[in-house]
DNA sequence: ACTTGATCATAC
DNA sequence: GTATGATCAAGT
């Protein structure tokens, strides 16, 4: 008895209770509903969970530049999270322009956009990826507080990458949002002006949410009160 | 332990 | 190559 694939949800509620429907359940009984075989590990296939979350809320298949329910503004994020809600990952958001960039304020990139709204959908354990399970969903949107911290990071790495400055542009630099690099390996290109405003080749980088952050907000949503 | 830098699969 | 989905593995 095998589910076919969901449509786009209408509405917040419907994506919600969609989310709902798999928690608690392992990553196996998610596959089998849909008839989806599931790999041994992630080694081969890294983004096979977030495909499958995707796949059984209804997300488009396609890889394009917005998020996953582009009707509702909503990007959804799978994190690998510990018993304790502790995530075990950065998040990725989404790749950074360095070819001069047409994006040049926070407000029209395409990081803000993905970062309006997020359904982060904790999946807990580090055993074998059958038995790994859906935790609850939380739906995140940024307070006054987190959007500014959010731009100003933002803000100090694209400056430095249109200064042509990437060699002194490393994962230190923000303190919730980071520049690392995102390509199948250290050889892949793609091209930037350098400080003295030539083209060069140079490794392609993504923005990411460093793990400490992410932990924070999980914390909040259902973490249980500490003692210190 | 934790972070930074490197890597894997796939669609177009 | 550029984008999606991320985790792996070396370095500190």
């Amino acid at each position: 008895m095998t589910e076919p694939r969901p449509r786009p949800p209408v509405d917040d509620a419907e994506l919600l209770v969609r989310a709902q429907r798999i928690a608690g359940r392992s990553v196996v009984q998610v596959a089998e509903r849909f008839g989806l075989p599931v790999p041994p590990n992630l080694r081969a296939n890294k983004g096979w969970l977030g495909q499958l979350v995707e796949y059984a809320l209804g997300a488009s298949a396609a890889s394009r530049a917005e998020p996953d329910f582009p009707h509702l503004g909503i990007e959804l994020k799978t994190v690998p999270v510990d018993s304790m809600a502790r995530p075990r990952e950065s998040t990725y958001v989404c790749v950074a322009p360095l070819d001069g960039g047409l994006a040049s304020t926070w407000e029209e990139s395409w990081c803000r956009r993905k970062l309006d709204r997020v359904l982060f959908l904790p999946v807990v354990g580090d055993g074998p990826l059958a038995t790994r399970v859906l935790g609850a969903a939380l739906l995140w949107a940024p307070s006054e507080e987190e959007r500014g911290r959010l731009q100003a990071d933002w803000e100090e790495i694209t400056e430095r990458v249109v200064r042509g400055d990437l060699e002194g542009l490393d994962a230190r630099v923000g303190e919730i949002l980071q520049l690392r690099p995102k390509g199948a390996t250290a050889r892949d290109t793609t091209w930037t002006l350098d400080a003295d405003a030539q083209w060069v080749q140079t490794m392609p980088r993504g923005f990411y949410l460093r793990r400490a952050f992410t932990a924070g907000l999980l914390q909040r949503a259902f973490g249980v009160a500490s003692m210190s």
